[in-house]
DNA sequence: GCAAGGTC
């Protein structure tokens, strides 16, 4: 029998498209990378009776990325990107192993179907599987069609099952359009990157942002942010007047009036009208007017919609909200959250949903009488072919989600039985007064049928007092009219709300990305989110985009990636040439690159309003090895030591403390060793500034220190404290901290092990030798006579850390017992011992004896 | 260390 591979774009379409077709009767087993299932079931496929295998990816399977070399950024040149710099394709996710699982599945398949999601990802994902498949299944024969795609727009049953009987073919173009945008975003955005960040840090030392990141989407959202700020900064308040007119209704209540000229902002001019107005006894009613008004009920919903909600009116960041919601839907609570469509197929079963609320304490009464009288159609929303509206699934309550996934959870669900109620209908009364020659109206609304207002209360037509009943040519009492001074005042700063809908209107990111992007511009310290959820800019956001703004109003403007965008299009329908669409384009901002680069002079202008350059900024801390002057510790991100005489910075590890080291040398370099700290309980080893940026030796890597230096007989080298193995990690070395006394730490140089051992030892030293069973070295402890945990009246002791008894009481290993060896699978750590990092040539023949692992399990477990 | 786009 031959077999049929059938591919989604994530296991819970595989799922559903599976159950359709197979109508429920598949077998599901996990694939090898515990993440993406396998469905199958057998059925007929062009006529033969066949094997299906329906499986999904997760998203796209391939990233684009530059080539090593190119990713270091103090060899390459950022201009280098445009062109010379290759790209290469590097799987998404490496740990979903996703090439090798589908080659697994795939392998001695006979035909494939593409059950990608049909837009223009899902199209270069296809070429993405087709590209991991192909080589694994079996030979068409001669003409044989093999390759099949499906297109649906809904998942629904009678969509998926047309798709499977109108299969057609991938589309290249559309595949390639994506190809290009990849390249584009990716050389375009990390050569303003690196070079702005290079730039700006290599110049200013208060500048608090380890990355100055630029991007087609995330610098239009901050522009969005600052022009907002630019339009509060420029704003001048106005002075204006408005006459307002109150008069009597019935005895003990009046009617305040709104004059029909709105405002007047001439002083002189409002005072006229006062003046001929506030004579009058009586206010004329010149026409009457009740008309039937419907408050719509909102249209389903869709993900951008419920990410505006969550910000305004429940206080919850996009990118939290979207989490949450991927929460509820993994658990079931909610359909999928991420879609664009605000309208529901015809087939879709809206009473299901409904009545899993029936009995919820808070909205039973409203369903349950929806449910009597029957349901509102939802209105006619936009359908984008992905997903159905986000539908609430089952009944659920606050105490099973949390408070704050049962917010979001209780939105989702009220919105959607208000698109299933009645609009709301009320009563719009108008009277239109005159009083000598001024016009004034009054109105007022009742609420004839509150619809879905009742499960939506926040928007209910407010409660007002009706007007009294009158006709054309009644007239009532004047009591007043008077003369208000009032003042326009300035817009506050954007809502994340507001944000939403402007990158939504200009196309900037999609409803997956757009709280990425936010959440970018946040991260890089661009935006400060404020009370009420605004975004403030921040001095380096303000300055960045009055930077572009001066240079270049393109890099920074809304249509930076509508004008690509338009061009990628004519690659997707086959218009233009993909080469040449990339090539042109590519072409276009290198010449904007460059000459940003040329007239980056006018951007270091704002910048020095601002921020210090580095020899202003930071305290002395250690000396320069060259110069022997202090050089300046520079505490804003990303921490450095600037020496000011030298002109040369040293970055230094980031997260954590540095302060000066007893005023000790590097033997190599003469620079003062700083102490690096990760805090009270966490570890901490000295540091060379010059090596941790020049490592001396080959087998360094660049940010290390003295822990990872393999100087032969500096006392603070890895040589000299380091003791064995790490116990979870697979490269690293325990070393001694020899700061830590009297709560000595071992830590591991590379993962975040750290051992607390010998409490109130006064001193421990690693020793010269090494264990005979582990080659770990041996540690040399001293303790006071009085406070010696050793037996007997000993004070000192040697042995090893790992295999002598008379330590097993002393040692405390953190943080790794689910990792430990003897939990992890057999075969790793062959031909190496315990021995330090640079242990002697091992035989391969000397690892350590079998009954180690379980000696080392008891020990620290 | 960089983009934006999928999805977990």
């Amino acid at each position: 029998m031959k077999t049929v591979l059938m591919v989604a774009e994530k296991p819970s379409l595989a799922q559903s498209i599976a159950r359709i077709l197979s109508r429920g009767s598949m077998s599901s087993r996990k694939g090898l990378n515990g993440t993406c299932s396998v469905h199958e079931y057998t059925g007929t496929f062009t006529g033969q009776l066949v094997r299906f295998k329906m499986t999904s990816v997760c998203g796209h399977v391939m990233t684009l990325d530059f080539l090593g070399k190119y990713n270091k950024w103090d060899k390459v040149d950022p201009a280098e990107l445009f062109s010379q710099a290759p790209t290469e394709k590097k799987e998404a996710n490496p740990k979903l192993n996703m090439v090798k699982f589908l080659q697994v599945e795939g392998k001695g398949c006979d035909y494939i179907v593409l059950w990608l999601d049909c837009d223009k990802e899902g199209e270069n994902i296809c070429f993405e599987v087709l590209d991991a498949v192909l080589p694994v299944m079996n030979q068409a024969h001669s003409g044989e069609k093999t390759v099949f795609r499906a297109r649906f727009s809904s998942i629904t049953d009678t969509d998926i099952c047309t798709a499977m009987v109108r299969l057609g073919e991938p589309d290249h173009n559309e595949a390639l359009s994506v190809d290009a945008r990849q390249e584009l975003d990716l050389r375009i955005g990390c050569a303003f990157t690196r070079f702005q960040t290079k730039y700006f840090q290599g110049k200013y030392g208060n500048l608090d942002s380890s990355l100055i990141s630029f991007g087609p989407c995330q610098t239009p959202t901050l522009g969005f942010c600052v022009e907002r700020h630019d339009k509060i900064q420029s704003f001048k308040p106005e002075t204006y007047w408005v006459l307002q007119a109150k008069v009597d209704a019935d005895k003990d209540r009046s009617l305040l009036l709104d004059w029909d000229r709105v405002r007047v902002f001439d002083r002189e001019i409002a005072q006229m009208f006062l003046n001929m107005t506030k004579l009058e006894k009586e206010a004329q009613v010149e026409a009457t007017s009740r008309k039937e008004k419907a408050k719509q009920r909102p249209l389903a919903l869709n993900t951008v919609e419920m990410l505006r909600v969550a910000s305004s009116s429940l206080g919850m960041g996009p990118q939290h909200a979207m989490q949450t919601a991927e929460r509820l839907y993994t658990q079931g609570y909610i359909s999928y959250p991420r879609t664009e469509t605000t309208h529901y197929p015809e087939s879709f079963d809206l009473k299901g949903p409904l009545r899993q609320q029936a009995n919820h304490p808070y909205w039973a009464d409203t369903v349950k009488r929806l449910l009597a009288e029957g349901i509102n159609r939802p209105r006619k929303g936009h359908d984008a072919g992905d997903h159905p509206p986000i539908t609430p699934m089952k009944s659920a309550t606050e105490a099973e989600l949390g408070s704050e996934a049962w917010r979001l959870y209780e939105y989702i669900t009220r919105h959607f039985i208000a698109t299933v109620s009645h609009d709301c209908k009320y009563l719009q009364s108008t009277i239109s007064f005159r009083i000598g020659p001024e016009r004034f109206t009054c109105t007022g609304k009742t609420v004839i049928s509150p619809g879905f207002t009742e499960i939506m209360p926040w928007q209910s037509v407010p409660l007002e007092e009706s007007l009294p009943t009158c006709q054309r040519g009644d007239t009532f009492t004047v009591a007043e009219v008077k003369m208000l001074e009032k003042q326009t005042s300035p817009p506050d700063y954007l809502t994340e709300a507001e944000l939403i809908t402007l990158m939504e209107k200009h196309g900037i990111g999609t409803d997956a990305s757009i709280p990425v992007h936010i959440n970018n511009i946040c991260q890089r310290n661009y935006v400060v989110v404020e009370s009420g959820r605004r975004l403030k800019p921040t001095n380096l956001g303000i300055v960045l985009v009055h930077g572009y703004y001066k240079i270049d109003a393109e890099l920074v403007l809304p249509t930076i990636r509508s004008a690509v965008e338009k061009q990628l299009n004519l690659i997707a329908q086959g218009k233009a040439d993909y080469r040449q669409v990339l090539g042109h384009t590519l072409d276009v901002f290198k010449r904007k690159f460059h000459y940003f680069v040329d007239s980056i002079a006018g951007m270091d202008e704002l910048m020095e309003v601002s921020f210090s350059p580095l020899a202003a900024t930071g305290k002395p801390l250690s000396r320069c090895g060259k110069c022997h002057r202090f050089m300046k510790y520079i505490q804003a991100k990303p921490s450095r030591l600037h020496c000011s005489h030298c002109d040369e910075t040293y970055t230094l590890p980031q997260n954590g403390t540095i302060k000066l080291y007893k005023e000790l040398r590097c033997p190599l370099d003469d620079f003062e060793l700083v102490l690096w700290s990760s805090g009270s309980r966490g570890k901490s080893y000295p540091l060379c500034p010059y090596c941790s940026n020049h490592p001396p030796f080959r087998d360094m890597k660049k940010g290390t220190g003295c822990n990872e230096c393999t100087h032969p007989t500096c006392q603070h080298s890895l040589s000299m404290l380091g003791i064995g193995q790490c116990v979870e990690c697979e490269s690293g070395v325990l070393v001694l901290d020899p700061t830590s006394g009297p709560k000595w730490r071992v830590a591991c140089n590379r993962c975040n092990v750290v051992a607390h051992c010998f409490e109130n030892a006064h001193r421990v030293r690693v020793s010269a030798d090494t264990c005979g069973t582990c080659e770990a070295a041996l540690l040399d402890v001293d303790f006071n006579k009085a406070r010696s945990p050793l037996p007997g009246d000993g004070t000192q002791h040697t042995g090893c850390v790992f295999c002598d008894p008379v330590f097993q009481e002393l040692v405390e290993l953190k943080h790794a017992a689910s990792c430990h060896p003897m939990h992890r699978g057999p075969g790793r750590r062959q031909g190496r011992g315990r021995g330090r990092g640079r242990r002697p040539a091992g035989k391969p023949g000397t690892r350590r004896p079998k009954d180690k692992m379980s000696a080392l399990a008891a020990y620290f477990v």
